[in-house]
DNA sequence: AACGCGGGGTA
DNA sequence: TACCCAGCGTT
């Protein structure tokens, strides 16, 4: 039996019952695609079923607003698919009329699908015969083959798009690409394969080798840059003042509180920094502090603070980007998952 | 081609 | 701690 069988028959054996795997539907498929990138499986499985519900077409999704929308995206990271979803939806309510495409050439010109979802859109819901590559299926074929150019690589990158493709010749596309995926994502994990119950034990290249662990190959490591951020919790009454982030930074349009980041963790006892909050907030301003954390991202821990002003004078403009908001507008509005942590726990309902 | 973008699971 | 996850958009 050749490659494409044995995982095709290990696939009907092992695979999950995922409720994406019952439908045809390029909108729902469109739906668990988005959610799922960069993102495992369980992590992803309430979010799409809570997206469903909140809209069940794709008429729906072009209705809602963003804030609604990065609203029930909240705690799902990379929140530029929840803002480009919502562009797709309305261009394809305007140009599609509400029909979701399910052609390769077309899926690929819409906001947020690249080559892998434009593959995995088209042939889970067509059929067309597009090959996914995705972070399974280059551990997959690294180790399989024995291929050991770098899989983020340019040179790599069309090296094994050429042999996904070449190895979904003749294959159910619909079947084969989740068959793959699969199979990398349970049976040809990233740490710790168990390659002694592996079908394809006898012909794989990296186990005959001993190179399991050494494949596949990625060019060089992400370095983590170190961030300090001292938000202040300002109060009038029962309102309290909120940020809309801006462009060119993360948590793009989500909802934090005034900040003033600095160069490191003890500068806030600077005397530099005091007179900045003196300065911003007035000369009597008093300074308490509530809570401190980490919070770590793929590119960058942040050393957090979160400081109560008492008798702050305000000083600064309040542009359209700061507001006073009530604690139930402050519910309502989609927070970085750090935010909404220290919401939860220090202020009160 | 390189970089920025979240949050969580695993060994 | 280091790596990875059903990647994509921007520069």
């Amino acid at each position: 039996m050749n490659f494409q069988k044995e995982i095709e028959k290990w696939y009907e054996i092992h695979k999950r019952d995922l409720p994406w795997r019952h439908t045809r539907d390029a909108y729902v498929i469109w739906l668990s695609e988005i959610i799922l990138q960069q993102t495992r499986v369980e992590q992803g499985l309430p979010y799409f079923k809570r997206f469903l519900e909140a809209y069940p077409s794709v008429k729906d999704f072009a209705a809602a607003d963003e804030q609604q929308v990065l609203k029930l995206w909240q705690g799902l990271g990379y929140y530029s698919r929840g803002r480009n979803m919502l562009f797709t939806a309305r261009e394809v309510e305007k140009y599609h009329e509400g029909c979701f495409p399910v052609q390769y050439e077309e899926l690929i010109k819409l906001k947020g699908i690249g080559e892998y979802t434009a593959a995995a859109i088209s042939s889970f819901s067509s059929g067309e015969a597009r090959a996914v590559l995705d972070g399974n299926v280059f551990r997959v074929l690294s180790r399989y083959f024995g291929i050991d150019t770098p899989i983020n690589s340019s040179e790599g990158k069309k090296e094994f798009t050429a042999l996904a493709q070449e190895l979904l010749k003749g294959q159910n596309a619909m079947v084969y690409n989740q068959a793959i995926m699969e199979f990398g994502a349970l049976q040809c994990k990233p740490k710790s394969p168990d390659c002694i119950v592996c079908p394809l034990q006898e012909s794989c290249y990296a186990l005959r080798h001993k190179r399991v662990n050494d494949l596949p190959v990625k060019l060089k490591k992400l370095v983590k840059r170190n961030r300090y951020f001292n938000y202040f919790i300002l109060k009038q009454g029962e309102k309290i003042l909120v940020n809309k982030r801006g462009e060119g930074d993360i948590w793009q349009h989500l909802y934090d509180f005034p900040l003033l980041e600095t160069l490191s963790e003890h500068e806030l006892f600077n005397q530099d920094l005091d007179q900045q909050i003196r300065n911003a907030y007035g000369k009597d301003v008093l300074i308490r502090s509530l809570m401190a954390t980490k919070h770590v991202l793929t590119h960058q821990i942040i050393y957090v603070q979160f400081f109560a002003l008492d008798n702050y004078i305000i000083n600064f403009n309040s542009g359209a980007d700061i507001k006073w908001v009530s604690r139930a507008e402050l519910d309502e509005l989609p927070q970085p998952k750090v935010i909404a942590g220290f919401i939860n726990a220090k202020l009160t309902k």
